[in-house]
DNA sequence: ACACTGGTTTGACCTAGATCAAAATGCCGC
DNA sequence: GCGGCATTTTGATCTAGGTCAAACCAGTGT
């Protein structure tokens, strides 16, 4: 039943916070009733901007919270104590940051925006503690982390056996198709992250990557121009790579 | 309460079997009372043996259960359409298998045994409803899963930042800190896996792996004999590479 | 004991991508 | 608009690891 303190009005406004606040992830597919998602809504209503070049959390941190990224774009690194450092994802609005930590109490990776970020915070007993009342919610982020798993799993793929110009196409579609998925152009878009950070990601070096960026435009299959990305032949990337690595 | 069903006798058993069903990861750390435990090991009841060879899983198939391994070894590939396929870990007893299929409700890849091994089935649905009872099972099933993902980070550093000799020493320290947790010897194993599987899973080939294996043992960091391996200097291995990799 | 089969080792050679270096470009603060 | 810094592009060269090929070995079933 409706809880007698919330209006419809109440309910909307809550609704539009959840979900501009973790879009994909976490609210949409939970499916909750009205008070359910008052609780959710007071939850997932601590908001935190990060700054450009800002760290969200840094690698040995206390885990505090999970961070549903509202807005803005960041990577996550983890690092190698002789100074190595690799890219273990980027994430964009709607990813849910931060599940590495829940392991060990404490973060594995530093996160970083790569443009002026907005953060929810979602304090991680809260969210435990809800999920244990709703079950859809529960379902929701055990899905969530597990997605995470799969997606790890194909960049093993991709980083194991795939050439330099097989992973390119592969992180070119994925990109693309993320941002489909959140209403923005899968055809035209502009790269946040610098050709070493791909690198890192992909295991290549920026100059591999910046060749491989060069042929890919002579060939027709896309325009670079610095960071502005417009990709004119999806099916010729796609052909570049089988199926598999993308779909992530 | 305990309950009035069980004596003390019906415990012991039950958390025997728990403990000898999924020793690392889900029983020990849940610190379940007497009614709790009962269900659990109900639960855990399903054992499954799998023949070496035998898959546990393949790609595509629906998600029933997790399974939890509980005497054997085992692999898990993710597949590309083309036929080139990545080994994306190697399981040992205690490891919790299935995780993947959680985010699609279907499995992603394909578990097979490398010897005759055994696991306990865990109805997942069962394992969430429970989960939802049981706020320590709740949060020790979260820590799998996230340890799971900060795994996988480290093969993606190993496999996008480490040269051959790294990664070999790499994998030979993990498996030894596997085997030295559940009580082996961390000094002296049996590979069960081929040169190719190894070679998969570090993204390398097996010749590779081959030279690399005969480099070693020339320069005294190791004895091998075929499949068994005996860890000479672990210090000299752990030399050279940094830390990181092998904690995981 | 034997032959088959699949796995492993080792060698010779080759190539994708790394490294080194330098020029070109874009961007930010002033 | 200008100077300085970070990023990117492109070229020339080098090398770790891949490829190909052949011998070798270990376990299995007969």
């Amino acid at each position: 039943m409706p809880s007698p303190s919330l209006t419809p009005i109440d309910v909307n406004r809550l609704k539009a916070v959840c979900s501009t606040c973790s879009l994909h992830e976490l609210c949409l597919p939970a499916g909750l009733d009205q008070r359910e998602l008052e609780i959710f809504g007071r939850l997932f209503n601590r908001r935190r901007p990060v700054k450009r070049g800002d760290y969200l959390y840094r690698a040995g941190a206390e885990l505090q919270s999970l961070y549903a990224l509202r807005t803005g774009f960041m990577k996550s690194c983890v690092l190698h104590e002789d100074g190595r450092e690799q890219v273990a994802g980027f994430h964009m609005m709607g990813d849910l940051l931060g599940l590495d930590a829940i392991s060990s109490n404490s973060h594995t990776c530093d996160t970083v925006a790569l443009e002026d970020s907005d953060v929810c915070e979602i304090p991680f007993s809260s969210l435990e503690k809800l999920s244990r009342e709703i079950p859809s919610l529960q379902n929701h982020f055990h899905r969530i982390m597990s997605r995470e798993i799969v997606r790890d799993h194909g960049v093993m793929l991709l980083l194991g056996s795939m050439r330099a110009e097989e992973r390119l196409a592969a992180f070119l579609l994925n990109l693309s198709q993320r941002f489909a998925v959140r209403g923005y152009s899968p055809t035209e878009f502009n790269l946040r992250m610098t050709r070493e950070e791909i690198g890192s990601y992909l295991g290549l070096k920026l100059e591999t990557i910046s060749r491989v960026l060069s042929r890919f435009q002579e060939e027709g299959l896309i325009e670079v121009q610095n960071k502005h990305i417009k990709i004119k032949k999806p099916e010729k990337l796609h052909a570049l790579i089988g199926q598999t690595a993308c779909k992530i």
